[in-house]
DNA sequence: GGGAAAAGTGCGTTATTGATACTAGGTATT
DNA sequence: AATACCTAGTATCAATAACGCACTTTTCCC
């Protein structure tokens, strides 16, 4: 007989929230552009689709994590900096991995997607 | 003068709604319980804290992408097995590192928001 | 003074999650 | 034979999160 199938993943793990909070597409790609500090519109002209709504949203859970830090600057009109701490750069070279699988795959999940929604 | 800051990452590109739609503790979780091939209520056992509702939406997504395939056993009360695909295998091997990446950062990440979230 | 860029905030709607309960066929229990 | 439980789900409703759009405020340029 096989071993008693057993929980493996508890549903209190500090993990669970971790993840729902940092696991994201939006995420993902403020990461992904933040090779260097840069300031805030300056992400959200990179990443296509943004709202501004959604970018400070995203960037405060990054900020609250530890994955960037918020930087004022003292210019004309006021700027600010986001740029990625040690662990932020950590994470983004896992959601790179992440990313690189995505887009090596997407056209073979999008084929897959489409036969499936034909059969109903 | 630093080059002007153009837009990377396209709205259009097909790499977003697979991010939205593959991308999620549930679609991690499952992959990773999907060692060998499982039946519905052994993945929802060993996924505590998951509900039926969730796990069908996540095994239906999986399946409809190409990660999972769905078989019904005729076995004594009808069963349905669960299992990877090649591109799940892939999948998996890429969500591990962000599984391990997580539980690796869990508490340096818990006392950073605790720290933020004091300072208001 | 008009217009634009900076970095947001507010509000209202939609979409997703989650909890809870229910279904239906079969089996083991008493 | 009735009860209870396992199988793999649906259905329903409430709570939560995400999103779109408009608005703000300060400063600069013309």
């Amino acid at each position: 007989m096989a071993p008693e199938p057993l929980t493996i993943y508890r549903a209190d793990c500090p993990s669970r929230p971790i993840l729902d909070q940092l696991i994201s597409k939006w995420s993902m790609l403020v990461l992904q552009v933040l090779d260097e500090p840069k300031r805030f519109n300056t992400i959200k002209r990179q990443l296509d689709g943004i709202t501004q709504r959604v970018l400070t949203e995203t960037l405060r859970k990054l900020e609250r994590s530890g994955m960037v830090t918020r930087r004022v600057l003292e210019t004309s009109p006021i700027g600010v900096e986001y740029a990625l701490t040690p662990m932020g750069q950590s994470l983004k070279m896992v959601f790179s991995s992440l990313y690189d699988w995505t887009v090596t795959n997407m056209s073979d999940i999008e084929t897959t997607q489409q036969a499936y929604d034909l059969q109903r």
